[in-house]
DNA sequence: GTAAATACGTGAAACGTTACACGAAATTTC
DNA sequence: GAAATTTCGTGTAACGTTTCACGTATTTAC
């Protein structure tokens, strides 16, 4: 049987717009009140209204009639002009890899609202983990005189750019390269302590991603570091990019005996890989948390709309985001610090119907 | 056991930034070569080098020696000078809820992706699903100038902008405003065709999610008339936003006798909820796809790094991005559609082993 | 009560670009 | 080959704002 697979309404693939049709846009907007009628209008100089708009005290007299034409007139300040002017744009680039990744986009979020506070607009710059286009971006915010630059970068030998405020996410370069992390050493630190107070006798670390990103080694080693001290049996797992998930499957089964795994704890890198080990756990018959404690890192709680909430060290995102945006604004103070670390904290998992019935 | 849980390096919380501290950022940024100074350098009139940077014809003495002194000197046009006479920002507005939806952060990575292909930049506003800031970002974009504006909007009775380019993502207003969506109609039919030819007996649709998007309903529709066509028997569940995942997991159960459930297909509105449900039978000990098949919606493969990859609908997220991008880019051509339906394509499922090893 | 200090409005000069009318030179037309 | 047409460089005038030296009016100091 062959199926109508369109809808009544027939899809419309467009043409290619030419150059000439373009133009019909680029129409002049309908012109707005310069700060020119707005002092015509208030019977005071330019310099006048300029102060007024830009908060600085305007005596009795003016100041209302200056508000009162302001109001007539609709002025709207033109943001080009204070830019030319001013020369400064206020936009911050903002480059990283995408946004698919949920950390990514949680970052990008926070980034953007922390600029908004500060009346700062942000130029989103996706690398797709490509080094080019993370050097072209940062030519492109230099010499489109951005205000400064906010980088989750994946190349060491990155140049950083002088003359601009630069900050990077989770990535130090050197010390008169402000860099603004979360403390995944204290995260590790935490899970393994959690773990402990759970009743756990022998814990797993597990990673997976690219070995260039040393956070979850960091994680690693603070994970290792409280075992040793709590006296926990533990084992690291550490894949690379190129060994698939299954290999975390292989290593259920293969440590599964009599339908009992010899391990009840897991610390997994992230919130992702913890919650496809907990599938595969279930699929295998294993009772999460009753047979296996399992905890990630991030604190990404997408997956909160699931049936069961991972338990997660959580990355404080919103003041990360804070903090580097406040530190790329404050670039040439000499006296802020350059490596800023971050708290994380616990949050247990449970289920869907535990957080609706409290 | 209380144990040190902050790494050596201590966190540091960043002071308030004074006024005057903020100001030392705010540093003219060293002066580069303008126009006038190619112009100088070159010997021609400034006018000259305008057209040539515009890509305007410019004879064969004159464009050597211009190109050979933008070289020497290093020049770089500045888009703030360019944008006040030309009065348009090469900018534009993406006003869309978050990002942490991965359909929407499909959409932010493509609609820039196309926007950066023309020269173009992206500014994201995030509304949180509120209608006052959704008009806040709207009358920002008009009295900053942008080149237009594209919306994924939460308010059916959104007012637009007159003397602003304006397209709309999923959200039909009326003839004159553009808008552009996937045949979510016939990714509903194609669902129930699929399951048809995999041999299903009973399907059942599922859907979440607030009743304003009226997509899922799309997608019900077309299920549901190619079910009666295909004389396959159905069933239409649909929550709202207030009732808990939980109830679909009742049903499950209730439709579950002696280990096998009354039903072998399903057809999910979107990829996650397919990947709840799929976790929910697997738990309940049901084989998917053996016992059971799944068909999500979206194509978001996020979760196609876990074990199993979900059949699915695919929005042509990218072809979404670049139609958008297109039409608000060429508004004032009034013979464009302005109901712009793109096709969408089916995607099976399968286990990563069976990605990795074909 | 006078001198010094402060406060604040004024007007012109940029900021770097594009737009446009003008005219000279080169090309086409018949 | 002269007239009509096209081509293209020139120079000036905006675009809307901020900045700054200046001068007047007001306040403070002793």
């Amino acid at each position: 049987m062959k199926m109508q697979l369109t809808s009544p309404a027939v899809p419309a693939i467009l043409p290619v717009i030419s150059k000439k049709e373009r133009e019909v846009f680029h129409t002049p907007r309908k012109s707005t009140a310069t700060m020119v009628d707005v002092a015509k209008e208030a019977g005071v100089a330019l310099g006048t209204v300029s102060k007024f708009v830009n908060g600085q005290p305007v005596s009795s007299p003016y100041r209302e009639n200056i508000a009162a034409a302001i109001e007539k007139l609709g002025y709207q300040i033109n943001t080009n002009g204070r830019a030319l002017r001013s020369n400064h744009s206020m936009t911050i680039a903002f480059i990283i890899p995408n946004t698919i990744n949920p950390y990514f986009a949680l970052l990008v979020h926070h980034i953007n609202m922390a600029l908004e506070a500060r009346n700062y607009k942000m130029l989103l710059c996706f690398t797709e983990y490509n080094r080019d286009r993370e050097s072209e971006f940062i030519q492109m915010a230099v010499q489109n005189q951005l205000d400064g630059i906010i980088a989750l970068t994946y190349n060491p030998h990155l140049v950083i750019p002088e003359g601009i405020p630069f900050v990077t996410i989770d990535r130090f370069f050197s010390a008169s390269v402000p860099c603004v992390s979360s403390d995944n050493f204290a995260g590790g630190r935490m899970a393994a302590l959690k773990l402990h107070e759970l009743g756990c006798r022998k814990a797993i670390f597990m990673r997976t991603g690219s070995v260039l990103t040393n956070e979850p080694n960091k994680r690693r080693d603070g994970f290792v570091s409280a075992c040793i001290e709590l006296s926990l049996p533990f084992e690291v797992l550490a894949y690379g990019d190129e060994q698939p998930y299954s290999d975390f499957e292989d290593y259920l089964h293969a440590h599964c005996q009599h339908g009992r795994l010899d391990f009840d704890g897991i610390f997994c890198a992230t919130d992702m890989l913890a919650w496809q080990i907990i599938h595969s756990l279930r699929s295998m018959g294993q009772r999460v948390p009753e047979d296996v404690q399992v905890i990630g890192f991030d604190g990404i709680r997408m997956f909160g709309s699931l049936d069961y909430f991972v338990s997660t060290i959580v990355q404080p995102v919103a003041e990360i985001a804070r903090t580097c945006v406040d530190t790329v604004l404050a670039d040439a103070i000499a006296s802020r610090p350059s490596l800023i670390c971050l708290p994380v904290t616990y949050a247990p998992g449970g289920t869907t119907k535990e957080r609706m019935h409290p």
